[in-house]
DNA sequence: GAACCTCACTTCGTATACACCTTGTCAGGT
DNA sequence: ACCTGACAAGGTGTATACGAAGTGAGGTTC
């Protein structure tokens, strides 16, 4: 269902991997569905060659599990997940901002740019949530890049993921998003300052204040280990969104 | 050269992965080499298939990279790579640790006697190495395993690999591998008092001291930025080893 | 009636064939 | 002598065919 084009304009294997990756984060592929070599193959329009160096991608990242003989399913989180990744962000990107602030690699105008956007999109009558949620997460970026540390990049990034299928921005209530977003100023003037325990300290106070934000948000905040996962489908978004919370 | 059995007993692509990551540990695939799907295949008596499978895995833990059409090379490494790596794990395993001394999934016992053997490995005549690197690898996993953080310990792991290939046991002196063996005995000591910043107290000097051992054990420990990597061969050991420092 | 065995089906794991891309080389022209 | 274009070779990217392993349904036996 809904193939657009058998092969995109090079690579059959990533295309198939941005295809299911945007099925997983977007509620499509629930949590423990089964993804067959053959029906994906069927329904991107592609061999089944391609559709296994996806899954294999897909596995390494932790979205989906493969088991011997049996195939891969998409991976299912509970909340002791969700936990498990925030408590990981919350020692690596402080850490990283840390760097940043030292590091002189800072893009601080077009980090200071993308704070005035997502302003500017949370201020509209009707905030668009997958754009900001894509300026949030080049802002996260930026600032781990600027820490010049190659692997602290990917290892964040690949951990984030996660969030995504979580749909962490429509928990946040109107205040919380605002806190979040001046956060994002505060951080611009600790890396202009050249603090490092300033931009520390406020990267460490984002990452817990969007974990609270998400706990709250949750229906079980009580028992912090055994909730099921709600997977809110929402709405498709084309865009591939990649931000974790605001 | 060196085939033994066509195909192990399961897993053409497993036995594939595990014999082309033993040969860049070893440094029989030096950094920069090519990774031809055709060749390998020949050598190991399998499919490009598995091949190909296996050298997705390595790129995926960075071990090698892809260069799209052209084919896979072994990764070259700096000493500014090994920066961030210890970089990283002086931030992720005292704070593992830290979390391990109040998880109470500590198996004190374990640790406390792979703590005596490695001792009793290197009290010998002629210490083996490539045994106390194994024993060493089991308690930093075992110390990750209990701080009840299934993510910290895969981060860790991915970017364990590359200090083997560096052979960082040889740079250890008899007095920095005599203090390292006491650092374990003193963080089973914390983790069994409970005491969490004592815990992480003592796995932060015991990596730090780690990389300051190898930092003077390389030839120019001035410039930290581009050395290109001495890649020692050393013995070829069958054991597959897989830790890091002592 | 329940447990076990058999058989067919589904799906993965591997091998192989083919097409396209990249690159190095050589001839021809400037 | 140097630059430029086409051609050939090597290698990856993809498609497809075949074999193996596990699963579930249905029948048989105790």
């Amino acid at each position: 269902m809904a193939e657009q084009i058998p092969v995109e304009g090079r690579g059959a294997a990533e295309y198939a991997y941005g295809e299911v990756r945007r099925q997983i984060i977007t509620g499509q592929r629930a949590g423990g569905d089964w993804l067959r070599e053959g029906d994906l193959a069927t329904e991107l329009g592609v061999s089944r060659t391609p559709i296994r160096e996806a899954l294999q991608r897909l596995t390494a990242e932790g979205l989906a599990r493969h088991e011997p003989n049996r195939g891969v399913r998409v991976e299912s989180w509970t909340s002791a997940d969700l936990d498990e990744i925030f408590s990981l962000r919350s020692i690596l990107e402080p850490w990283g901002s840390a760097r940043a602030a030292t590091s002189g690699l800072a893009e601080l105008g077009r980090l200071d740019s993308l704070a005035v956007e997502m302003d500017r999109c949370a201020a509209q009558e009707r905030p668009d949530i997958d754009e900001i949620t894509r300026l949030n997460n080049e802002f996260h970026q930026l600032v781990l890049e600027a820490a010049g540390h190659v692997r602290l990049v990917h290892l964040v990034s690949a951990v984030v993921d996660v969030p995504l299928v979580w749909r962490t921005f429509s928990h946040y209530s109107p205040e919380a998003l605002r806190r979040s977003l001046a956060h994002h100023h505060e951080l611009v003037d600790a890396l202009r300052a050249g603090d490092p325990g300033w931009a520390e300290s406020v990267m460490h106070s984002h990452v817990r204040a969007a974990w609270s934000s998400i706990r709250d948000g949750q229906p079980s905040g009580g028992e912090p280990g055994e909730t099921p996962l709600p997977a809110t489908p929402s709405t498709p978004s084309p865009e591939r969104s990649a931000g974790p919370e605001c």
